[in-house]
DNA sequence: TTGAAAGCGTTACCAT
DNA sequence: ATGGTAACGCTTTCAA
């Protein structure tokens, strides 16, 4: 076997500690674990030479015994989103303190991928797993065959239709109050950049930005709505092509980090000014918000408890409760200089 | 294809399908590996069966019986920097490829944090780990303990003067490349913004800079090296400090993401241009360089190589090699807006 | 070609 | 208070 040949050291065992004291193996058993049934005495002397010699229970052993292994999956699109990044980093410390491991993976925002990740996951008996679904994904039987097979599943930020306990924001007030913004700023002409149209988030997020303009009694131009696959290139595509229209948007909500970037590009590669020619708006993180200039008007939303209550609601089926659950948490505007006319 | 009803209760094991077939389960461990000793006739009923009811091994008694886990750890200082995620993330895909899942953690930057996953991971019997240490790491005992105990590691970014194979840049070189521009392009006068000075990876690129300064003969002030743990709030009161002396620097050399966005954030908030005032350049991510106005300066590094040579190097120990070697890829600088002046 | 049994580390149960 | 044994899932002898 290939692990044996450096694997010089074997670790100690109960079972190696029984032989050495000349005791029984549950007899260490019972002492290790603070069970009654063991002389102080014998107790004693056990604990100790299992500190000394480094002892550490074999994990295998509990997780055969059990089949439970304190360990949990996290799938993402892409990790190397800012915004991807904070949540996981939020649900490995809260899974941390409840004592849970974490297995990352990411589907790169492919359906094949994120399959092959749930079933990587599968197989490694995790006790549970939290993902936010690939833009690709439509098809959900990996998902219910999950549920089948009863392992918990918490989604975040992209759900889906059937019943999954899930953390999401309130994305359709969002997005209405952004667009709401946009409006009162003077615009009038509100470019809508999304991710695919089956995707209930990119659906949330244009019910809301149609229920601002139906409330100011603007007109829904459909030219302005580009929803395809969300990547940097498409979004500077769709960007160009909005701003060679006739009648070019006077500013643009982007519902996904990526696509306020390619806008960005798209614009000021163009000598156009942000704001004063063209607003834009988008859900990015603060930080991004931050360091880009103009400041990028956007929500803003608390990843922190996102990764926490996604991990909190993971744990309570984990630990046998069955509600489902749709969490909202709020998240709101945060006005910066990309839509402030100076 | 029928992986239904029986999904639902337990998982089949050889032994469930052994007793179905009314054979001994040795016999459907040997048809299942593909080793001879089964008749076809035999092993075609079983492959079937096993087909049928969604039979998947049982990866701990795997672990149980040979020790290794086909998992990986991986440690980083914080995942929420984009540097890190990338990383993580090709990491992450690298050990997929090679069929090893990755259990990550975050060590906030803090020591403790980081023994502690370390021991974690050590817990789980991971066949190695893959770690950048934390700011605040100078007692390196966590690690001679893994080397003790025969657990491959394999440092990146930043690495340690005890021997471990390393994936690093060319810290020296960009970073007196990047002094060389800064001074090419005018400035006299140009601070150092470094991580703490036990980190290799900030002595090193304080070399480059003091070499640098050397080489076009300009005199080194102490005062503009500040080398302290690196958070956006010390970046932000040192640039403070900075800006208030009697002869203020005329660029900023930033070791760290971190410390080029509170630099920006210093200094636009004082009202200041860059690169007019006062250039910047540092190590950011081409992202980030690309998001900012003006885009800044940067040493471009290969962050897909860095993680798949990472994980490389580690695959090689697991798979018995024991050369310690330091691998450096490079990166370059890439001229943006923070340094030209228009 | 197939079966039986032992062992990996741990614990629950029953016996002493 | 302690020992013995079986069991978790799988593989590896060795025996038939």
């Amino acid at each position: 076997m290939v692990l044996t040949s450096y694997h010089v050291m074997k670790r100690m065992s109960q079972r190696d500690l029984a032989r050495m004291l000349g005791v029984n193996a549950s007899t260490i058993s019972r002492a290790l674990k603070g069970e009654n049934g063991v002389s102080a005495d014998l107790r004693q002397k056990i604990l100790q030479l299992a500190e000394e010699h480094g002892y550490r229970p074999n994990p295998f052993a509990m997780s055969l015994r059990y089949d439970t292994t304190r360990t949990i999956g996290v799938i993402v699109p892409d990790l190397a989103f800012s915004h991807f990044a904070h949540i996981v980093k939020h649900i490995e410390a809260e899974a941390r303190k409840a004592g849970y491991m974490c297995i990352i993976s990411d589907s790169n925002e492919h359906y094949e991928t994120e399959v092959a990740c749930v079933e990587l996951l599968e197989n490694l008996h995790v006790d549970g797993i939290i993902m936010c679904l690939s833009q690709e994904t439509v098809d959900l039987s990996h998902l219910t065959r999950l549920k089948e097979a009863h392992i918990p599943v918490t989604l975040f930020d992209r759900t889906a239709e059937v019943d999954f306990p899930s953390v999401t924001i309130n994305d359709i007030a969002t997005a209405k109050q952004m667009t709401l913004h946009l409006i009162d700023g003077g615009a009038r002409n509100i470019a809508f950049l999304g991710g695919p149209n089956h995707m209930k988030q990119t659906a949330d997020r244009k019910h809301g930005y149609l229920e601002a303009l139906r409330e100011r009694g603007l007109p829904i131009r459909k030219e302005l709505v580009r929803c395809t696959y969300a990547t940097f290139n498409s979004g500077l595509s769709d960007t160009i092509d909005l701003l060679n229209l006739p009648k070019p948007p006077d500013a643009i909500l982007a519902t996904y980090g990526l696509l306020v970037g390619s806008a960005f590009q798209a614009i000021l590669s163009r000598g156009l000014r942000i704001p004063e020619d063209i607003a834009i708006a988008g859900y990015v993180s603060d930080w991004v918000s931050e360091m880009n200039r103009p400041r990028v008007t956007f929500i803003k939303q608390n990843l922190r408890e996102i990764g926490r209550q996604a991990f909190r609601m993971l744990y309570d089926q984990m630990e046998g409760g069955t509600s489902v659950q749709q969490l909202i948490i709020n998240a709101h505007l945060e006005i910066r200089d990309s839509t402030r006319k100076i």
